[in-house]
Parts: structure tokens; sequence; C-alpha cells
DNA sequence: ATCAGCACCTGTTGGC
DNA sequence: TGCCAACAGGTGCTGA
């Protein structure tokens, strides 16, 4: 579900939630919810909040100390703040409840997910190298020289590699085709056979795109809800995504649907090239 | 390195 | 109306 707009909409309306609490416990409802990677998560209990931000498309819940939870929301993953409910109907107070974390005043940071994709994992350091991921799309030391680097040699799609979130991490499949659309490029041109140009138009509708969404709140296509249970407004803005036969709002060609890396993929066959 | 295929899960939807 | 295959915003593993 959630991409860089969305987890950015829900770190920005949980921080000022929980900033400055102190964790009180940790309660599973669904063993993997942990990712063992870190270790176990019972650790942070006593740990106060530093703050809440965004790393790729995790939401990380940063401690003082230096360490951090890192929440991975996957297709269907929910955060939202509650009171702390009685152990024995947490699972009634929030449905597909996978994952509590209670606060020193009587609430708690409730982890819900109906698919059982999401996974949180306790973070030691530097967040982005321990989760082995890639720059922020939004970050301008990311520039056109840089990119030219990275994209060097590359022989896969330009949309298989900026889902491949150890490049760049955050952009999602909705906002791959976009970027893409706003670019004028093909989803399936080679990576490493863009133009100067064309990297530098990617950039730009990347970090537009990103930004438009964020200012709406994300897309809320089927079931994304912020810290608030609210839905986002961009899902009425998207260019081609989820467009497949109506008209491309630029020159009203049908939009085309294909798929890469088993990905539905959108695009405008004439104002793409 | 890279890539297809599948696994992980459950719910919704579109076609027949 | 009813059934069921296909599909969904993501990643991670295996094997070629």
């Amino acid at each position: 579900m959630p991409e860089l707009p969305e987890v950015e909409t829900i770190a920005r309306g949980l921080h000022p939630r929980v900033r400055r609490r102190r964790i009180s416990g940790v309660e599973p409802h669904f063993e993997r919810v942990v990712d063992l990677r870190g270790g176990a998560l019972q650790s942070v209990v006593g740990d106060r909040i530093a703050r809440v931000r965004r790393v790729g498309k995790f939401v990380f819940v940063e401690l003082d100390g230096g360490r951090g939870i890192a929440i991975h929301l996957r297709m269907t993953g929910r955060l939202s703040v509650i009171k702390t409910p009685a152990t024995n109907d947490a699972s009634k107070t929030v449905p597909y409840l996978r994952l509590a974390i209670h606060l020193d005043d009587g609430r708690s940071l409730a982890f819900s997910d109906v698919r059982k994709f999401g996974r949180a994992r306790l973070v030691d350091g530097d967040p982005a190298t321990a989760l082995g991921i890639g720059a922020d799309p939004l970050d301008e030391k990311v520039d056109e020289p840089r990119l030219r680097s990275m994209l060097h040699g590359k022989r896969t799609p330009i949309k298989v590699w900026l889902l491949d979130q150890r490049h760049l991490a955050g952009i999602g499949n909705i906002y791959a085709s976009e970027a893409l659309f706003h670019a004028g490029i093909r989803p399936s041109r080679r990576a490493g056979s863009l133009t100067r140009k064309e990297r530098e138009r990617l950039l730009a509708a990347m970090r537009f795109v990103l930004r438009k969404a964020i200012q709406h709140r994300g897309s809320s296509i089927d079931d994304y809800l912020d810290v608030e249970g609210k839905r986002g407004r961009f899902q009425n803005l998207l260019a081609v995504y989820g467009r497949v036969g109506k008209v491309c709002r630029r020159c009203r060609t049908p939009v085309r649907r294909t798929v890469l890396a088993q990905r539905g993929t959108f695009y405008c066959p004439t104002c793409q090239k």
C-alpha cells in the first residue's frame, strides 16, 4: 500500500502524538510481525521516543540513545494511536492488530495489518545503512551526475530500477509509473539508455509527483488511511496509474497497461518515448 | 548482476 | 444472483 508520500504523511502525523513518550511495553499479536534480524523488540521497553520520521518506506520511531524501531507497512499496514486496551480485548479495539507498543501515558501505538506482511525491526545506528536502502529521492544531493553514475550500464527497465529500494528508497508501483509519465519516458526503457535530458526530467518529475502527493496526503486507491483514519486525495490526480483504457489527460490517447517485474505498469504510448 | 517465478496473506472485484 | 479467478500500494527467496 504505502509508498513515500503515504509513509511521510503517517510519520508526520505520528510524530507530535508520541514524541517524548516513554515505551512501557511491547505486545506482539502475531509472531512474525517482529523481524528478528534487529534483535528482540523487548529491549526498547523503558526507552524514550525522540521523534518519528520517514526513512524510505519505513516509519522510523527514533529513540533516545541512537536506536529506533523501523516499521514497514508493506501492502496493508496501518498505524494509529489508541487508548491502551485491556490485554484480553486488544484485538477487538483495532481490527487485525499485529503489534501494540504501549506508551507511558495510557496510550499505545497500534500496528495493524490485514495481510500480515508488515514488519517491525529494531535498528541500531543509521537506519538507512542498517536497512540496506539507498538515498532518498527528495534529497537534493541526488542530482543528475549522481543519477547518471547509478544508471550507467544498467540494462534493466527504468521502472524496475526505480522499484529497487537499494538504489533510491521510497518510490513504489504508483509513483514509478507517475514519475515516468511526467518525465515522458517509457517504463520499459533500459535504465542506462536515458539521455542527460531524460535523467534531468526524471529527477524533476519524481520530486514533483512525490511532493504533490505529500501535499495531498497520499493516494487512497483502496485502503490506505493516515494516522487519524483519513483518506488521502492524490488518487484523484493520478495521470496514468490505474487508468488503463481511460484517455491520457495530456493528449487523449488511451492509457496502456503492461507488466514489468510482475507489477502492473501504466503509461501513455504517445507522451512517453 | 539480473530476472522470472513464486511465496507470504486476506479481501475485493470483475467476468461469466 | 453466485462463484471464483485475478488482482492489490511490497519485499524476499530460489534457481536459472
